[in-house]
DNA sequence: GTAGAACCTCAGCTTAACTTGAGGTCAAGG
DNA sequence: CCTTGACCTCAAGTTAAGCTGAGGTTCTAC
């Protein structure tokens, strides 16, 4: 092994990145970050560790949760520096994530504007029962819920 | 008062509506929905529930906790059977905060396309910094994080 | 009139992502 | 030498949105 360049300490590391030492704490324990120790058991990080937390962050804006962005971490090189490109694969696979919510977000919000002119907000239900239910006080025995 | 017509048991409304006993206990902690007792102490509810919990299961979906449910549901009358203007009411409010969330996602995902030429990751700090910074292998002490 | 289904309340469990606290260690400064 | 601050581990608390189970009551049907 080379001489290890870990050299910033918890609480170094809390303030740069910006978030708690308990969650540094919590993160190394999900495996999502590493650490080294000195002689006197204290945690010693290196630079790196920096860029994972801002991903980390990054990737719980994009709605995942840290079991998914564990995952997707664990497909990073473990004997090297992640690269340029390592990075680029994880992006690339959030992005298209990302896109298919935002689809998922817009199709509910075209279902809800059908229900705007209706009144009724049962969203898929609505287009299915005939237009007088929705216009009467309260239907009869009807299913509103979604079942999918 | 006119004759109650809370005449639905607690089964009964859990398997039109689709969703447990269990479920219907809480939302009633909750204030979400409401009900009758009878001679035995059994809850009863009246048909209009079902909507109720339509709505709730509708603005679930919509990203809405169940706190924000109670809030908006607090706005509907407590003295007679909503109507469909009120009911719309809350499906306009809902439908613009969709609106936002989903104008959210979509520049985050501007971001995350920028990030992915740079190979980054770090989003908007990225454009913060200057590119040779995203080409380093790892750049010096910058902060990746969002502040706001 | 009695079995069994459905109901009642209350308490505790579950997952995610942390935070908070207790009790103990270690290195630097005065 | 002693205090102080940063660090350590481990356990328990927190919020959301329910689920599950225990122990007891009511309703319905035969």
């Amino acid at each position: 092994m080379a001489i290890s360049e870990a050299s910033f300490s918890v609480g170094q590391i809390a303030e740069r990145a910006g978030v708690s030492v308990a969650t540094l704490h919590f993160y190394e324990s999900r495996g999502l970050i590493g650490s080294e120790r000195n002689a006197g058991n204290q945690r010693r990080y290196r630079r790196g560790v920096l860029r994972r937390i801002a991903v980390i962050k990054t990737a719980q804006r994009l709605g995942l949760s840290l079991a998914d962005i564990a995952d997707a971490m664990a497909t990073l090189p473990v004997d090297r520096t992640p690269t340029k490109a390592d990075w680029k694969r994880l992006s690339t696979r959030w992005r298209s994530q990302l896109q298919a919510r935002i689809e998922q977000l817009q199709r509910l919000r075209d279902e809800l504007d059908g229900c705007i002119g209706c009144g009724c907000l049962s969203l898929r239900q609505c287009r299915l029962r005939n237009p007088d239910d929705c216009a009467g006080d309260e239907g009869e025995g009807a299913i509103y819920l979604e079942r999918a």
